[in-house]
Order: C-alpha cells, then sequence, then structure tokens
DNA sequence: CAAGGTTAGTGTATACTTTACACCTTCGAA
DNA sequence: TTCGAAGGTGTAAAGTATACACTAACCTTG
C-alpha cells in the first residue's frame, strides 16, 4: 500500500493553430542543449513540470504562456500519459540532463490541446527561449519523448470534438466567411462537405451571425463575413 | 524552471454496475480509521498510489483488484484531477493521517471509470479490505475527497461515449435481451425510446446477433437471446 | 386446465433530414 | 471589356426518424 513515490507531474500542449493555408501544430526547440554530437530530437511540444501551487489548467496556461508567449487562448485536458520509461529514452537523456535536477526520474504528463486562430494571435509568437514554430501538420518529424502519440492522441480528441461542442471558433479569426469554416471542417474531420449543404447547417445554428461586413482585398467577389456568438441559445 | 516537486500520483476508479434494477457505484469503506468521533466520509472510490514501474493503465487495474477483487473488466481513463488542495479538506484529514507518510502530500489523480455486468461478475466482490458496496446511482451520498464531481464527471464521459462506442455491452450480461438493452440506454442517456424503433435500429447494426437461445424461468413470453461480437465488420 | 397477468415481438404511414446537383454574381487584374 | 476565381443560392429524390396498437407465449393462480 502507499508505496513510497518519487515522480514528476507535467503538462504539455499541443496547440493547434489555422489559417487558410491549413493546420499547423506549435513546437518548441529544446533550449540549453549543449551543440555536441548528440542526435535526438530537437524539437518538443511545449511542456513542462507544474508548481506546487497551481492547478492542472493553471499549469498548462502558465506554461505555455512562459514558453511560447502565447496567452488567453483555448486549452483543454485531453488526457494523461504515463508509461513509466515514457522520458526515459536514448535520444531524450541529454536535453534532459541539461535541464533537470534529477534527468532520471520518472515523468507523467497531463495532455491539454489548445486552439488558436493564426490570423487573430501573433503567428510566429516570439519566444523568449529557445525557437519556436508551427509545423505543418503532415510534416511534424519526431519530436523529444513520447510527443508524437501525445500529438496524435490530441488531433483524435479534437476530431471527437469538433462535431459536438463549438469549438471550431476558437481556430478562426473573430470574422470568418462559411468558406474558411467549411475548409476547416472538411481539414479537421478529412472529408469534403457540399457547398451548400454545409451553408444550410450553418444558418440553423443561431450561434453563427452574419456581420454588416465583407472580405475585402481579395480578386473575387467579396464573401459575407460571419462571427461566432455562443449566447444565442443553442439547439 | 523545473521547480522542484513533490507530489504523489494516484488513480481512481469509478466502477459503473448495471442489472435489471439499475445502475450503481462500486465504492469501499475507508479501512483503518479509527473509530473515533471524526465525522468525515467514511466511504470513497477505489483508488490508490501508483507504483513507481507501473504505467497508469496498469495501475488501475492493479488498484481495483487489489481493493474490491474486480479484474479484467473494461477500464477507460477520462481525465486527470489535480486541484492542489484536493486532499486537503478537513473531513479528510483523519484518514489520511492513518493511511499515508505523508498526509499532507498533495496527490493528483487520474480517474478511470469501469463497465461491469453486475450479472457476470460476482455483484458484491467480497473484499479483503474493508466494505465494498455497490450504490445506486441516485443514492450516494458524500464521498471522501472531491470524489463527487469525479463520480459526476465519469457519468459524464460515459454518457457521451456510449453512443458512438461500443461500450453499453460492458455492461450487460454476455446474453441479454434486447428490452435490457434498451433499458440501459434510457438509464444513462436519460430518455426514453420507442420500442419498435429502439428494435428497428439495433438489428441494422451487424454487432448484435441474435442466439439459439431464449430466456427461461420468467413469468411471461420468454425473450429471444443476443450477443455482442465486436468483430462483424462495423460500418 | 382455464383465465389472467405480464412482457415479447412485429409493420406502416407520415414528417423530417440528408443528399446530390448547376448556374449566375461580383470582385480584381489584365 | 473581358477573364479568372471564388461567392452564393433552390429543389427534387432518397433515406431516416417518428408515432402508434395489437397478437404471442410463458407462468401463476384458482
Amino acid at each position: 500500500m502507499s508505496a513510497s513515490q518519487s515522480l514528476h507531474l507535467s503538462v504539455d500542449c499541443v496547440v493547434f493553430g489555422y489559417d487558410d493555408t491549413g493546420l499547423r501544430v506549435l513546437v518548441i526547440d529544446q533550449k540549453g542543449l549543449p551543440d555536441g554530437d548528440h542526435d535526438g530530437p530537437k524539437t518538443q511540444l511545449p511542456g513542462d513540470l507544474i508548481l506546487m501551487d497551481e492547478g492542472l489548467d493553471q499549469a498548462a496556461e502558465r506554461v505555455l504562456q512562459e514558453l511560447t508567449q502565447l496567452q488567453g487562448i483555448y486549452l483543454k485536458q485531453f488526457m494523461a500519459f504515463g508509461d513509466p520509461y515514457r522520458v526515459s529514452e536514448l535520444k531524450d537523456r541529454a536535453w534532459l540532463q541539461s535541464v533537470r535536477h534529477l534527468p532520471e526520474q520518472r515523468v507523467v504528463t497531463v495532455g491539454y490541446y489548445g486552439l488558436v486562430s493564426l490570423q487573430d494571435y501573433n503567428p510566429r509568437p516570439a519566444s523568449f527561449a529557445g525557437g519556436v514554430q508551427w509545423l505543418d501538420l503532415n510534416e511534424v518529424g519526431p519530436l523529444a519523448f513520447d510527443h508524437n502519440a501525445i500529438l496524435d492522441q490530441a488531433f483524435e480528441s479534437l476530431k471527437e470534438q469538433i462535431e459536438h461542442h463549438h469549438i471550431s471558433f476558437e481556430l478562426l479569426p473573430k470574422k470568418f466567411t462559411l468558406t474558411q469554416l467549411q475548409a476547416l471542417y472538411e481539414l479537421v474531420l478529412e472529408r469534403k462537405f457540399d457547398k451548400r449543404n454545409f451553408r444550410k447547417n450553418v444558418k440553423k445554428m443561431n450561434h453563427v451571425v452574419p456581420l454588416d461586413e465583407k472580405q475585402t482585398g481579395v480578386m473575387h467577389k467579396p464573401a459575407q463575413l460571419f462571427s461566432y456568438h455562443p449566447n444565442e441559445n443553442s439547439k
């Protein structure tokens, strides 16, 4: 019973960013790595140990802010990852040794996914600590630890949630067109929709309201802009 | 960075049991409580600290087995709970002091929900450690820590999952009637279905197959028995 | 052994939802 | 002025969901 434990707890954030060019994930360079001959991955999801007096949601917000300057975005816990050896692989050793007091320590992590419009938020948040980049979802190379698995799981959760909860709007600019909305759904759910039918369905939702405003600067018929109003009583 | 941490990690299991009388939750008595004048809750969800060399799923299985003898049941992680003070309330102090080396220690827990047919599994698993009971879902009193919140969240997750994944069968005996299946859905989703329409829908699913067998010992027309075959290629 | 109680099991017509599909509009650029 | 490129719109047909009521088969009791 109650075997004496010694493990660390962290949060990791899988932040999805969207613009008309596609879906991206936010990753950071592993800072503090000696420029030696190690050849592990150099890039990882933003994440860090939680502090003793903060809750999990709070930790996710703080860590993301500290590592990437992103703040005030939608963040949702989706799963905890606790394989006993998830940070013990050879490839990850150099970095852990450079950064942790107890590099051999087991670390359990709680995964959060985040959603951001790449237009409304600074698209490439200037980091104060190591590089920060948005990787195309289809071109994510090997990440540190089990972060590729965490990413996959986050995307699965996103797919499941986007249909039943109103989270797609977190990925769009405040003013968006129906074409953008449709493209986002097609990207996330990996299937095509009929334009007319899609628009019929959107118009049934009273939380998507047309603005008195149109697109400008496009070399074709400018689209009507819409915005998301969560407070129209749904159903 | 990497602030030195000292916290514990546990798993807690919300095991739902079903039979024709309804849905129940498995709780255990807090053992080792001095029979003194403390008046905290005496009952909690089965849960305990994880061991250093086991994964989370593994820990959930082990803990459940150790505390309730239940084994081999469907278990699924649904959420981590990490409020810094979730085990610090006054009501819970006596028990923690009687059982932990570091009773003041922060504990983050990972919640699992479990599903069981009360017919197929020993309905009231003889415990070796403290009492074990199945409480009617509507008559759960105050539990230790934040376990009432964990229970509520588990039930929410169950509701969401039961429609999209084939988990209802985990709550039913291997051979079940369509009336049982319908009653289960009505209980979990908290709404009624039309008998004929419900049966039409079930017959479209090729993973629910009729057996050459009928109910016996009932004082009315015996119902056809069905069973669940996950391997019919679904749609 | 007949009658009564109890749940099992079945089909159809109607409303609603989903699907498939093609053409004109409006802007900027050339 | 024309052209290219995306925006925006309606309808018919197919499919799905809903509402609804009676007969069948077993056990129990008198």
